[in-house]
DNA sequence: TCTATGAGTATACATCGTACGCACCGGCTT
DNA sequence: AAGCCGGTGCGTACGATGTATACTCATAGA
């Protein structure tokens, strides 16, 4: 068997199927859009796409296979920047890739999280834009790879996080922050009682920016960036 | 049902169950390790503790509080860095991370990404530490909330890939980081090929420290640091 | 018109999580 | 001492899931 991807991009159109990896895709985003990941079945599936439970493994080896390709497809959704100043292109990038998983929050629960790191051709354009977007400042592949690697690495444990926020809060019906404080007295305020975790405590008590997402995301990737920065600054003419 | 935790510490010891959370959540956590996540069936553990199927139900609700019960097993077992210089202290709290988390890969494949990021009284411990150890600049709770934020997302988001990648390779019998690149070629070296990644390809050329994870690691660490510490500044003295 | 190819189908099975009710044991009340 | 009773662990059973295997049948090429 070739490769998925190659496969793809060879579509032999020999014959006329009403089936196809990119429908079987599509479909199983719209479900795991909807209902979440672990609502995609391969009878849904088939079901959806007006077809027997089998029909799907015509195209695909494995429900796995299926994971790659939702990712793949989402990913190609998503509008990667191609600028001229490296924070605005990673900026851009950052935000863009936070919408695209609030819209999908799947993509933080692949249970092969491997299938989030593979190679997949959009992943590569990913990456492939933003070397570019280092180019000017002459670093070495190693560190222009791990810079990428950073931001990458904090979009996507922030996104995680976040996402992982907003299920449990949707989960338990809070809508507000305040409200999903007062549900989560139940667990927390016992553990906060016990006065092991004054600092913790202290922030429950006075933060002011608690339910602003978007600023703490934001104001982490602030942080991510300007340390980026120092590693881009030319050191010499100053 | 009162709270897990709750019901955790109130160990009621009325009884002389030959059962407990705990023993449940160690067998869990050993049968993850040696065959990971997926391996971890009710019928398994239960046969991993001499005793039938059905008998973890008292102690547990569901699959997914088991799960929770896992993280939390082992960030207890993780030796959280409680220092004076901050920078020593998340750098000992990103390495023990990493380290914890190439220990028990499954950590970043919990398909409820939740159980990772609800408030287990081990996590709050973490966040209480790190946030003791910023609390000499004066920030205000929000700022420094942030950058414990940022620093545990960078983590999250960079083991993750780490896992992947390693869990990619050995999965496919790899070792050394050529071989890896050779079985890979049949997926990438066509994808290469079609010179749509020349940034990418040139990487995968020139670049040296391409199999030196640790190395990695610091680096986006370090940038992710950098920044930080233009936050914790004070800018008056200088 | 015959036949081979390949799309979609039908049936079946092992394995999973878990609902439900039973058997049993030790400590309480009387 | 006798009997109840809460709680521990067990047996059975069920519906759902992923997928192996063998099929039907339409169509394109001869």
């Amino acid at each position: 068997m070739t490769s998925l991807w190659e496969r793809l991009e060879q579509a032999d159109n020999s014959a006329r199927p009403s089936l196809s990896a990119r429908r079987i895709a599509e479909a199983a985003v719209s479900i795991a859009d909807a209902d979440g990941l672990e609502a995609i079945t391969m009878r849904r599936l088939a079901a959806e796409l007006g077809v027997a439970p089998m029909a799907a493994y015509r195209y695909v080896s494995d429900k796995n296979e299926i994971l790659e390709l939702m990712v793949d497809l989402v990913y190609g959704q998503a509008d990667i920047p191609q600028g001229e100043d490296w924070r605005q292109t990673m900026r851009a990038l950052a935000l863009g890739m936070r919408a695209l998983v609030l819209k999908h929050t799947w993509l933080t629960q692949l249970p092969a999280a491997r299938a989030a790191f593979e190679l997949t051709p959009n992943r590569l354009t990913l990456a492939e834009r933003t070397l570019a977007a280092i180019r000017g400042a002459d670093l070495d592949v190693d560190t222009a790879m791990s810079i990428f690697r950073t931001v990458t690495a904090y979009i996507h444990g922030a996104t995680s996080a976040e996402v992982g926020l907003r299920q449990l809060s949707t989960e338990r019906g809070w809508v507000s922050g305040d409200e999903a404080r007062a549900g989560l007295s139940g667990q927390m305020t016992w553990l906060l009682g016990t006065g092991r975790y004054p600092e913790f405590a202290r922030y429950t008590r006075e933060a002011v920016r608690k339910d602003d997402l978007l600023w703490q995301f934001e104001t982490g990737l602030e942080h991510v960036l300007d340390g980026i920065a120092l590693r881009l600054a030319t050191p010499g003419p100053g």
